[in-house]
DNA sequence: GCTATGTATATCGCGCGCGATACAATCGCA
DNA sequence: TGCGATTGTATCGCGCGCGATATACATAGC
């Protein structure tokens, strides 16, 4: 029988993934505002120096981030010095994305606040990569994927 | 030594977190948007609906948001007759938050949809209680609460 | 009582996040 | 070749999320 009262948010896993992933932002924030940068951007950043020259579209597919957040975004980093928006030859709606000098040093730089914070905080890689199998798995799920078991 | 290509967002651990975030946040529009809420109100209408009367204050700390987003969040559950915004007599600088009866109806219809949503994508209680512990401590360590590690 | 300090809530500004929409460039196909 | 459908990106509107700030109320100390 259904218990007469409302379960509470903290009993929720859907909460506690939304309480968590506000509390990794926040502990993100005072690293990355020396580097002028936001969550988002860190991610876009992180995307572009591992693979430069992507589409708008490319890394709307990897991270997730729908191209009308992405474009006003890619918009404050050009004008922030970190990248160039650049049309293609080819086919004129695409527009490849290139990290500047300033850029690459950027991405560097925000390469190494992950390792830094799970240092802090104590926890290991084998912890991180176990969290974050889980957390994969919910989103395939949540995605819609038929259950690609193996990765 | 360090690896010469930066990691892919996909690597780490505050990425899938975000990630898995957002595609929960995805996946409860359907069934949110037939209410009339957004996730956050849902949050706070079930937490209302554990506890109603809550003070803006204890709402803030349950759910770790700021009070400066939920005086306005607030203000439109109120403008959209799910809750009565109530000054404390005792205290003037106090709200109090009652959900009205339709209120309660939405409560009780917002209950049903972790259940519904955790059953059509197969997750058991123990698999979701196993990966919200996960979370929570996570949590607490960005926190940076000093590892409480029973609660 | 009167000021200083602290507390509870609200307002403002800016950057997402995303649905809806716009628009140009490309493709498909008769 | 021409024209409708599709694709890639961008714009708009609204609701968070949160730092900074405001404001009213309460409390403490004198």
């Amino acid at each position: 029988m259904t218990p007469p009262v409302l379960p509470k948010p903290e009993a929720l896993l859907c909460f506690n993934l939304y309480a968590a992933s506000h509390a990794f932002n926040r502990a993100y924030k005072p690293l990355l505002d020396p580097l002028g940068l936001t969550y988002p951007q860190f991610l876009v950043m992180l995307s572009l120096g591992q693979q430069d020259g992507q589409a708008v579209g490319q890394l709307s597919d990897d991270l997730g981030i729908e191209t009308n957040t992405l474009s006003p975004l890619l918009k404050r980093l050009e004008a922030a010095g970190q990248l160039r928006r650049e049309r293609s030859q080819t086919d004129e709606r695409r527009v490849f994305i290139h990290l500047t000098p300033a850029g690459i040093d950027t991405a560097f730089a925000a390469q190494r606040i992950p390792e830094s914070m799970a240092a802090a905080l104590g926890i290991t890689r084998d912890e991180a990569d176990s969290s974050l199998a889980t957390l994969r798995r919910l989103r395939d799920l949540l995605n819609g994927t038929p259950r690609p078991q193996i990765d």
